[in-house]
DNA sequence: GTGATATACTACCGATGTAGTAGGAATTGA
DNA sequence: TCAATTCCTACTACATCGGTAGTATATCAC
């Protein structure tokens, strides 16, 4: 039951790019740089929220990335779930379709209550309030 | 974020303990054939519930496990710690000690609220709530 | 059009965790 | 003593984690 690196890296590239990209776009090596990150792995899970459509790339010279949305519209679970995949603590809980007895299924209702749990609350948190957390905000070991 | 079969092992093997015990103890043997799991598989879980007090050992002939306490006393939340070590989605979550910028860190109030909604939900739910559930109910292939 | 700067894509690697399997030692009841 | 049972350690195949590396491709500035 851990968020990865990917999960935790994606809400810092996530934040650090709100918060830098108001000239235009902002590259791997600049967030690398002031997030203290590889840039060849940080270029790994920014694809993967450019797959989900998080962020937009500009190719060569200049290039970088920026949102395809203002950030108070982009939430903690959109950016969790591309970069982590599902947070369902089960394959079940997701998707009812699943497995037949899942209904059936004695411990199937704590998996659907703590995956609504999680929901609830990534769902209900957006970059923008990240962005505001994150003036004068530290990083610990981690996050 | 996934919950791994020895946590959704442990919960069935304890609510199986939990149906079967009045009748002195219950062997691994036994179990395995009930729940159709590896006698070697479920020995190590159960292992995990024995150095955590949950379940007591009679070894020799007749031997078997009981529970410690009365089935309305034990919460999933023990049985999930016991076979799957904390339940926290990052380390800072369940012990505040760990790095020392936590307090400020952009994210850290993420992981605490999702830690907390998860303990919401299994210290609330017993396992006299599974074995009576498990009356009728039927096994998943997720769970 | 050439070079510098970026992203895009694929492959690889060591360490760790997952989900078991296997074998034998120790204990106990009959 | 023997059979049943837990206890303990080691092993294995496979997947995931957390990166590293190299090359191809696109674009801007000159």
């Amino acid at each position: 039951m851990k968020i990865s690196t990917k999960g935790r890296y994606g809400l810092r590239i996530m934040t650090d790019i709100a918060l830098n990209e108001k000239e235009g776009c902002v590259s791997i090596k600049d967030i690398a740089n002031r997030e203290a990150l590889s840039e060849k792995y940080l270029e790994q899970i920014i694809n993967l929220l450019s797959k989900q459509g998080l962020v937009k790339s500009i190719r060569g010279a200049r290039g970088g990335y920026h949102l395809t949305k203002d950030a108070k519209d982009i939430t903690v679970e959109e950016i969790l779930i591309a970069t982590e995949g599902s947070l369902a603590p089960v394959a079940c809980a997701a998707d009812s379709e699943c497995c037949e007895n899942y209904c059936d299924c004695v411990t199937s209702f704590i998996w659907t209550k703590i995956y609504d749990a999680i929901i609830d609350v990534v769902h209900n948190i957006t970059l923008e309030d990240l962005a505001k957390r994150s003036v004068g905000g530290g990083k610990c070991a981690g996050c």
